[in-house]
DNA sequence: CGGCATCCGCCTCGATACTG
DNA sequence: CAGTATCGAGGCGGATGCCG
């Protein structure tokens, strides 16, 4: 086994080239998908919405990742009210594309890990019809 | 020892589970996304194979890893030689079946994450016959 | 209500030493 | 070489409070 000099770009992983782990980092911790998640599916746009996930997150979290992803390129706001501002999030079409790789992984994990269960689609355009207009 | 995973507080809309959140608490930190890739892509097998990785994960995480992988059927082991026992590691279905959930994951980064750029074909082929026989 | 800042506990990881 | 044990540091995330 020549341990000897390897190929150059061996360094597939670190953070810099390898597109696994650069989208991963991105975007592959539970809070930030669990926002792309629902922007992509249910269609949430609000901070509040984001906030009533089920599964708690907390401010801060949720405005450093928003912060994250606009900064990105994967979602971006738009002020849908002024005095005081508010913003809407909403994906761009680099966010957008995410959508067949969030499939991919959800398909995945539907198949081979036990006790995993989606939504149904019913359910799923239930949750959806309460955000989008 | 065996303190338990925080796979625990992954609910997804409903009670249900979530494929997605479920899906990358097993797979979606960067060591064990790396195992896998080097396992999937190159054909890494045994324990220092791993370790010569570039990014240079530690033993105890890899230990950890490879457990925790093979408890959820994603690889098996299988002895190679005994005195003392020695291990190879592998894939089974399940886990062969991550290869298009990675190759999407990458296919989005390589498209929109700037500077992201995985190894060639060729550079690929040539890892892959390191660990190949 | 939307968003930000701060504090702090806990968990994870990395380094290292050790066993077979 | 394969794998285990330990320990300290750093970061993530939860709670909370403030501000517009």
């Amino acid at each position: 086994m020549s341990k000897d000099k390897k190929i150059s770009t061996s360094e597939c992983g670190n953070r810099s080239t390898c597109p696994l782990t650069n989208t991963l980092d991105l975007i592959g911790d539970k809070w930030t998908l669990l926002v792309i998640r629902d922007m992509l599916f249910i269609g949430k746009k609000q901070f509040g919405d984001f906030l009533d996930s089920p599964e708690g997150i907390s401010t801060n979290i949720l405005t450093e990742r928003l912060k994250r992803l606009e900064k990105n390129g994967v979602i971006e706001k738009r002020p849908y009210q002024k005095n005081p501002v508010r913003y809407e999030y909403f994906l761009t079409n680099t966010g957008n594309a995410l959508k067949p790789v969030l499939m991919e992984i959800a398909g995945w994990g539907s198949v081979h890990i036990e006790g995993t269960k989606g939504p149904t689609k019913k359910e799923l355009e239930a949750m959806r019809k309460q955000y989008t207009q």
